[in-house]
DNA sequence: ATGAAAGGCAACCTTTGGTTGCACATGAGC
DNA sequence: GCTCATGTGCAACCAAAGGTTGCCTTTCAT
């Protein structure tokens, strides 16, 4: 009934800079611990401990290209996790869905026959 | 074009006991953080901070009954919150969606005439 | 009245996200 | 080739969050 999700995948996803550096990522195609720092509010190392956790989720991987290291997204990974987040919200609106018609046969049944 | 979410309320779902919790209470209809914590891997005392940081954000709410606290899913927050989940979702989905078309394109154009 | 059960509070530990500071590597320009 | 600027990596340190144990208060039931 409840949906299986990789908690790992989930909650690399969950920390709101982490979301925003995914954003950036796939906006820009690439980028580096200096370049997306400098379009976030946190530090250099921040990001490159945020860019460590989700390479070790596999959501992204990093190219060294001379003194850089360039990371981009996985998109295949990426994929996982969207389609994760799409089925628990999917089955959290079912069950929304399933509760509020079960109340309104509740409320049918206590007033059998509606005043008018 | 990057989905505005309310952090909180991510964060809040965030948490992979808070979203068992969430479950529970959906399933059972309500709970005290004694009967929640008796099916989590993790203490009385840590389900009632749960139970507070759900409560600070509204996904739930308690009702007093005798010596116990009756937590409930408030509904119309907790559909807010799916509602944010499946916008997140759907943006990158179209987000990825728009990657490949490109990749597609950029293939194409490379290889304008296919050997065979 | 008294004991068991539910809850609240406080202290403490560990992990995580964040910072600063410094050392190392590498590319660019002279 | 040297030098310097730039990009990374590593370590120490700090604060907040999740988790635990211990203890005290409340309340229901016997």
């Amino acid at each position: 009934m409840s949906v299986v999700v990789d908690d790992e995948l989930w909650s690399a996803v969950g920390d709101p800079i982490r979301r925003r550096m995914l954003d950036l990522l796939l906006t820009d195609g690439g980028g580096t611990a200096t370049t997306l720092s400098e379009r976030l509010p946190v530090t250099r190392q921040a990001v490159a401990k945020h860019l460590g956790v989700l390479d070790r989720v596999g959501l992204v991987h990093a190219t060294p290209s001379g003194r850089e290291r360039i990371y981009a997204v996985d998109e295949a990974q990426f994929a996982r996790a969207v389609a994760q987040l799409s089925s628990v919200g999917a089955a959290w609106d079912a069950r929304l869905r399933r509760i509020k018609r079960i109340a309104e046969a509740i409320q049918q049944s206590r007033e059998p026959r509606p005043e008018g």
